[in-house]
DNA sequence: ACCGTACGCTTACGGTGTAAGGTGGGCCGC
DNA sequence: GCGGCCCACCTTACACCGTAAGCGTACGGT
């Protein structure tokens, strides 16, 4: 007795791997990726678990899909604007994906095997750089740079117990209260004369090290 | 009938957090994160999966434990050298503590609650910044922007499929072979005219980045 | 009309973290 | 000397995980 009873005809759209992959975005999103698994996707999609298994070859081909859900939705590096305004753009497109979906950063690992769209990414990067005049190296050395940086404030911000600065202020404040103060002095002075002070934005912190990058990348592309 | 059978006296070290954190990062080391279970590391120690509880209050509490032996690796940063040495040799440290063990970074997620270790750590990086003159601001955008870079440089070599330049060389080789090179012409060329390289060796690049990022920190220091 | 294939289902297995409760030896106060 | 407690260890059990194997049915192409 499976579908219909014959006379419905229902809807019969018969599910493909993209909306198997938004589903698993959108709960990823919604309850965490560690509370990402087969039964609740295939319940989220309405269907058991071993049907999706028709769309995605196993869990670790899920995930890569849904990292490169996550490229798709970083706007391309155009060649019009110069070279560093569109790296900052992309920076920030960048970073402004890995926040929304704050699992993705944590899967990185599986990065192997990248999707179409990662490589794609990968391809405009190297190509608005290139065409600007950078050498292979210099690219290299640029593109290593940028991603480190983006992905290393990506793992931080992610840290952070929770997403606006007042709740993450209440709960440092709470957690600075643990700890002896006399152990850790200049952590506590800090902690207490920067961070906790009205506000203060960690987010914020993300441009000051993205244009000391920046900057530091003009000089060598202009010493070169 | 545990433990001896009445004459032998065996050795009756009754296990401790510590060498149940030393154990789990053994194993990790060894084979991976994902291949780390209470039951493996119970046997790897000599005990039923169960009695590790009597010294780890759960799985995440040993994964905290383990990050904190990570950072008690990482020689803290002293002030006798100026703040720019001092923060190019905490970062190379670190760089090789978080290479050592791999699986570390990918933790990161569970940073909260963070171990004695790690707070002195932080205690002593921020001291180092401030004792040298920094304000708390700059100090705090200039650790935000050297561990955002460390975090994804670790990250990006984490994800690289083999540790030395050769395998992954060869591997690069085959997965290059894979796609279709006129999508990607820039990524294509990329890989085959540097990457492909003989040389070339992805580990390199960490100098560079964290050169451009320390002679910037020294340019907004002395401007402001 | 037929058949192959795609897509869904059910069942089952080994492995996971850990709650609950039992057992025995070492150490304390009497 | 000895009763009792505590604590490290054990066994058992449960809910949940990813997924292998196999089965039925609806649909598109010939």
């Amino acid at each position: 007795m499976p579908a219909q009873p014959a006379s419905g005809a229902a809807p019969r759209t018969p599910l493909n791997r993209e909306r198997v992959l938004q589903a698993a975005v959108s709960l990823a999103d919604a309850n965490g990726i560690e509370s990402l698994t087969m039964r609740k996707l295939g319940e989220a999609v309405g269907v058991e678990a071993m049907s999706l298994y028709n769309h995605v070859a196993n869990k670790v081909d899920l995930l890569d899909g849904m990292i490169d859900v996550v490229f798709s939705e970083i706007e391309l590096p155009s060649d019009d604007d110069g070279w560093k305004t569109a790296m900052r753009r992309r920076a920030v497109a960048a970073r402004a994906a890995l926040s929304r979906h704050r699992w993705a950063i944590g899967l990185m690992e599986s990065r192997t095997s990248p999707g179409p769209a990662t490589l794609r990414h990968h391809d405009a990067v190297i190509g608005c750089l290139r065409n600007a005049g950078f050498s292979f190296e210099l690219a290299a050395h640029a593109y290593a740079a940028l991603d480190s940086y983006i992905y290393g404030f990506a793992l931080q911000e992610r840290g952070l117990p929770f997403d606006s600065p007042e709740e993450t202020s209440a709960l440092a404040q709470a957690m600075v209260a643990q700890f002896p103060v006399d152990e850790y002095p200049h952590l506590a002075a800090f902690t207490f004369e920067h961070v906790l002070q009205p506000g203060y934005d960690f987010g914020k912190e993300f441009e000051f090290g993205l244009d000391l990058i920046l900057d530091g990348l003009e000089r060598a592309f202009g010493a070169g």
